[in-house]
DNA sequence: TTGAAAGCGCTAACAC
DNA sequence: GTGTTAGCGCTTTCAA
C-alpha cells in the first residue's frame, strides 16, 4: 500500500493541512519544507489523484473521442494536443467509436462516468446527440475537424477553412484552363463533406462552369473508395480532366487507380489532394495539394481546452478555424487555350 | 452537480447500501430495483467512478506506454486491446512518450499518481529504469513488442518470435540461391533490433555464408533511415543481390529508395519487407514479406491484463509469444545457380 | 434483504 | 504558518 499524507503527517509530526498545502503550492515553513520533502522520498509518496478528485471534483483528465485511432491525420492531431495538456497536468483518455454514433455515445458516457473536466470530439454522430449529457453536465467540449450544427454557443471547435480551402483547389484547376473536374469527397452529410462540396460549387459558380452530378463522387475517405472514385470518374465519357481529391487516404487510392489504369498525371489528368500525412509525404512528392495543419489544430485544441478549464463557469465559447494554403506541386498541367484532347 | 447516491436514496427512501448493492450487481427485491432504476433515470444518475475508486482501491483504468502515437503499427496494436478493456469498463490512457526514456519515466509516474491498476509498455528505455516504481506499487505490467532483459519474472508480456521471423526470410532468400543479402535493422539494442539480427546470422551461419559487416545497417525503423540504408547498400560492389528489410517504414523508405535508383525488384534487387499496415498494403501489392499479426498482439495484451487483474497478488507473470510466416509475394526472385551478373 | 456507520486520502474552512 | 475537522461519494462490514 502506498504512503499517504498521514504517514507524511506522522514521520514529520506535522499537520495534515502543512503537507496538503505544501504539495498545492502553499507557503511552508523552510524547516518543514526539507522535512516533508526528506519523508516524502523516503516513503516514495505522491499525492493520490483519486482522492484529490474526490475532493475538488476535478480529475485533470480530458476525455477524446474519435472515430478511429488507426489513422495518421487524427493521431498527429492527438499527438499534437497530448503534450500540451500533459504538461498541465491533465491525463487523456482515448475512446475510438469505429466511427459508430452508438459506439460514440457510450464512450461519451464512460468518460462522464469517470468524470473527466473536459469532452474533445472529432464528432461522428453530426446530430450531436451523443453530447447531450456532456453539456447538461456543464463541463466543456471542443469540437474538432467537424462542427454540428444547433450546437452553436454551447460548444468550442478548431476547425479549418473547409469551403475556402475546396474553393481555392477548384479555383488552381480552373485558371489551369480546366473545366471537366472531378470532385472525390468523404461520406455525404459529413461536416468536412459539405462544406468542401459547397467550395468547389461556388468556385465552379463564379466561372460560369455548369455543374455535372456524375463528376462528383463520394469515397468515403477511405483508400478503397478513393481509388473506385476516381476509376468512375475516369471511365466518364469525356474523363475529367482535373481531380480533386478531398483527402489523404482516398487522394492515395486515387492515384493507385490512375497507376493501375496507366493514366499520367499531370499528363493525362491533373490532380489536387488533400492533407499532408508526415511519413508518406515522400510518397507523392510532387502532388499538389492542400495540408490541414494537423499540429496547429492539435495545439489550438489544447489551447483552447486549457482556457475553457481555467475559465469554469464564466467560459466562453468560441470556434477557431485556421487556414489553410493551397501547396504547389507538378501535378497540375495548364490545359492550352485551344483543346482539350 | 450531477445526482449520487444518496439522491436517490432520498428519493427512493432505500438505504444507501441498498443503492450501492443494486449498482454493484447484488440482489434487491423486485419493487426497490424499479424504485431505483426509477429514481436513476429521472435524475439522471451514474456512479462516480472517482468515488468508487478512492474506496475500492482499484480505479478500472490501465496506463498504456508507447514510444510514439503517430505510427501505424502502434496504433493498429492499441485499437486492438482497447475493445476488450473497455468491454471490461477499463479506461485507456494512452501516453505517447516520443522515443524518449526520460519522458516515459514521466508516463509512468504520472499514470501511477492516478493510481491505474495495470501498466502496458512498448518499452523505449530497455534498461527497465523506468519502470521500477510500478514494480514495487505491484501493479501488473505487460510488455508488448519488446523485452527487458533483467525483469524476467516480474512482468508479463507479448511479443513475436522476432529470431525465428527473421530466420525465415533470410533462409527463403537463401533457398532461392542468395548469398549476398543485405540488412536493413532498426537502432542498435533494441530488442527487436537484436533479435531479428540475431535470426538473419543464424540462417547465414547454418547456410555457411559468411556474414560481412557492411551488408547490415541500421535504419533506425524510420522511412528515411529506410532509405539511406538501402540507397547505401547498394551503392556497394558488388551490391548484395537481395535485401531484408526489418520494418514497415523503412520498407517503404527502401522501396523509394530502388526507385529512385532505378533498380528493379525482383528484376535487379529480391526484397523481403516486414509488417503489414492495411491501408498501405496496396501500395506494396507483391512484396514478399513478414506480417506482425498487429491485432492478435493487442487482443493477447489485453487479455494477458485483464487476467493479471482479476488474480490480484496471486497472479504469475508470463510471456506469450507469437509466431509469424513468410507471406510470399513476388519479389523475390530465385538466382540461376550459374551466376550472379 | 436492508440500513447505519465507518472510512478510503485528500482539501479547505476555520481557529489558533 | 499550522492544526483540527468535516466531508467529497462511494463500498462494506455488521447488526437487524
Amino acid at each position: 500500500m502506498a504512503a499517504t499524507m498521514k504517514d507524511i503527517s506522522q514521520a514529520t509530526g506535522l499537520g495534515l493541512a502543512t503537507i496538503s498545502k505544501y504539495f498545492n503550492g502553499g507557503n511552508v515553513r523552510e524547516r518543514n519544507r526539507v522535512l516533508i520533502e526528506e519523508a516524502s522520498r523516503r516513503l516514495h509518496f505522491t499525492p493520490n489523484e483519486v482522492a484529490r478528485s474526490l475532493k475538488t471534483h476535478r480529475t485533470r483528465a480530458v476525455g477524446v473521442v474519435i472515430p478511429e485511432l488507426n489513422n495518421a491525420f487524427i493521431t498527429s492531431i492527438i499527438t499534437a494536443m497530448e503534450d500540451p495538456l500533459r504538461r498541465q497536468n491533465y491525463a487523456v483518455i482515448v475512446c475510438d467509436c469505429r466511427s459508430d454514433p452508438e459506439r460514440e455515445k457510450e464512450a461519451v458516457d464512460f468518460l462522464l462516468s469517470r468524470q473527466v473536466d473536459g469532452l474533445i470530439n472529432m464528432a461522428t454522430d453530426y446530430t450531436g446527440r451523443h453530447l447531450r449529457a456532456a453539456l447538461n453536465a456543464g463541463i466543456p467540449v471542443v469540437l474538432v475537424d467537424r462542427l454540428i450544427a444547433g450546437l452553436e454557443g454551447r460548444v468550442s471547435a478548431v476547425v479549418i477553412d473547409n469551403a475556402r480551402a475546396a474553393e481555392s483547389a477548384t479555383d488552381a484547376l480552373i485558371s489551369a484552363g480546366h473545366r471537366r473536374i472531378g470532385l472525390v469527397l468523404g461520406s455525404p452529410k459529413l461536416y468536412t463533406t459539405e462544406l468542401r462540396r459547397q467550395g468547389y460549387l461556388d468556385s465552379l459558380r463564379r466561372a460560369g462552369v455548369e455543374p455535372e452530378p456524375e463528376l462528383v463522387r463520394h469515397g468515403g475517405y477511405t483508400m478503397d473508395g478513393g481509388y473506385q472514385a476516381v476509376e468512375e470518374l475516369m471511365r466518364l465519357s469525356p474523363p475529367p480532366t482535373a481531380l480533386f481529391i478531398t483527402n489523404f487516404e482516398m487522394t492515395i487510392g486515387g492515384m493507385l487507380a490512375l497507376e493501375h489504369m496507366n493514366i499520367h498525371v499531370p499528363e493525362d489528368v491533373s490532380v489536387i489532394g488533400f492533407d499532408k500525412v508526415e511519413l508518406f509525404s515522400n510518397l507523392l512528392p510532387q502532388l499538389t495539394l492542400v495540408p490541414q495543419p494537423q499540429v496547429s489544430i492539435g495545439r489550438e485544441c489544447a489551447a483552447l481546452m486549457l482556457e475553457l478549464l481555467r475559465a469554469g463557469r464564466e467560459r466562453t465559447d468560441r470556434v477557431v478555424t485556421l487556414s489553410t494554403q493551397l501547396m504547389a506541386g507538378t501535378s497540375v498541367r495548364t490545359l492550352t487555350p485551344g483543346g482539350r484532347g
